[in-house]
DNA sequence: CGCTAATCTAGAACAAGTTTCAGACCCGTT
DNA sequence: AACGGGTCTGAAACTTGTTCTAGATTAGCG
């Protein structure tokens, strides 16, 4: 019963450099419409258009609008990851980092909050069918939660905290782009999960699977 | 910075026997086809078809496909909420019995796996025009898990615990339905996050808002 | 009973995601 | 430079959620 990791399958087939422009100028065009209208506000026929591409070349890149999306979430998500590299989140003790990391990312979104409404509907909407690229930004996540813990070699108490944090992260999110949470009511859930980092060992009685 | 408690809106305009029974019906087929192809499986016209109701008829009473699928967790919840009123979690600490009581849930979804997945992509997709349904939803998991822990009066405290206990439910789920979690993994996240329950009160620096 | 407003039906129409296809184009090979 | 396979384009077609319309039915009321 391990990890399901995804299998990579074909490892990027290797585009010349107009495809890459291509795929770079699609990937554009949407944040630019999603950064207006959010998810009901990337079409595909306009994405095509204001990238310059034929529906049908679109498709071929990103084989579904939720695809695109997921994609583009990557996208920040790497560039986000790099930041916290270049300047990392410096409290004391593992869960303010974390919670500092994760409030950063939350400010990041607040300032586009169509875009992040687009990306994180994507996200949770998803069907098996994109599970490979959901699950690249769900190692993304992970290594950024888990850089802020300052962790290398986690143990399986430890990976389950996280991806606690990650549902957290996740879920708040969604409640607070529907307008059902405050931001402070995000803040609070953030602070809240965080607590479960370096808590003592929980002892068990349940019997294994 | 309140609750932001949704505005129950017109009180449920009283419906006449028939349009009771039609609604019943609606939702009936609609868990029908959920329960084959999931989420994808829901088709307005096939819904209307089967509920023997004119298309018209079926917006008239479920604005949106997501209208009635999250109307339809909001009855499955429901029933969930009796059946543990009359059999409640047994378990002698209040963490155990939350516990208990989301791994029962879990087990009941697990038995119409394609039901949950049009439930759960519904409830997440769900965008603001939604908001009050959700937020029934919402509010029948939070009296649940409430109930579980035996609390009448959570403070500020503990409903921010119990909200975090929810965004683990909800994207744990998720993260189930698409394939990359295991049931086993379900589990864990489930009982790590209820570690956060009678936790002693963390002591936090922060200014106020 | 007969009237009136609301509701329901059947079906067309519209919108946006996705698929398909014929032909033009680009790239590495010979 | 000509060739051949994969890639791109433009446009139409198809699918499914949603909206609209005209006429039939129903419910409540005098």
């Amino acid at each position: 019963m391990g990890e399901m990791a995804a299998d990579p399958g074909p490892p990027a087939p290797v585009l010349t450099q107009r495809q890459e422009a291509r795929r770079r100028r699609i990937l554009h065009a949407g944040a630019q419409l999603a950064g207006r209208g959010g998810f009901e506000a990337v079409q595909m026929r306009e994405v095509a258009d204001a990238a310059g591409v034929a529906l049908g070349t679109l498709y071929r890149y990103f084989p579904s609008k939720v695809h695109l999306l997921v994609a583009l979430m990557e996208d920040q998500l790497q560039r986000l990851h790099a930041a916290l590299r270049r300047r990392p989140p410096s409290a004391g003790c593992a869960d303010r980092r974390v919670a500092e990391t994760l409030m950063r990312a939350f400010r990041a979104l607040q300032r586009e909050p169509h875009l992040a409404d687009a990306m994180v509907r994507a996200l949770t909407f998803a069907d098996r069918g994109v599970s490979p690229e959901v699950d690249a930004v769900s190692r993304l996540t992970t290594a950024i939660i888990l850089d802020a813990m300052r962790l290398e070699e986690p143990t399986r108490d430890q990976l389950a905290v996280v991806r606690v944090i990650e549902h957290t992260w996740l879920s708040a999110l969604i409640t607070w782009l529907s307008g059902r949470e405050s931001i402070a009511q995000v803040r609070r859930d953030i602070e809240t999960v965080c607590r479960l980092i370096d808590l003592p060992e929980a002892d068990r009685d349940g019997p294994g699977p």
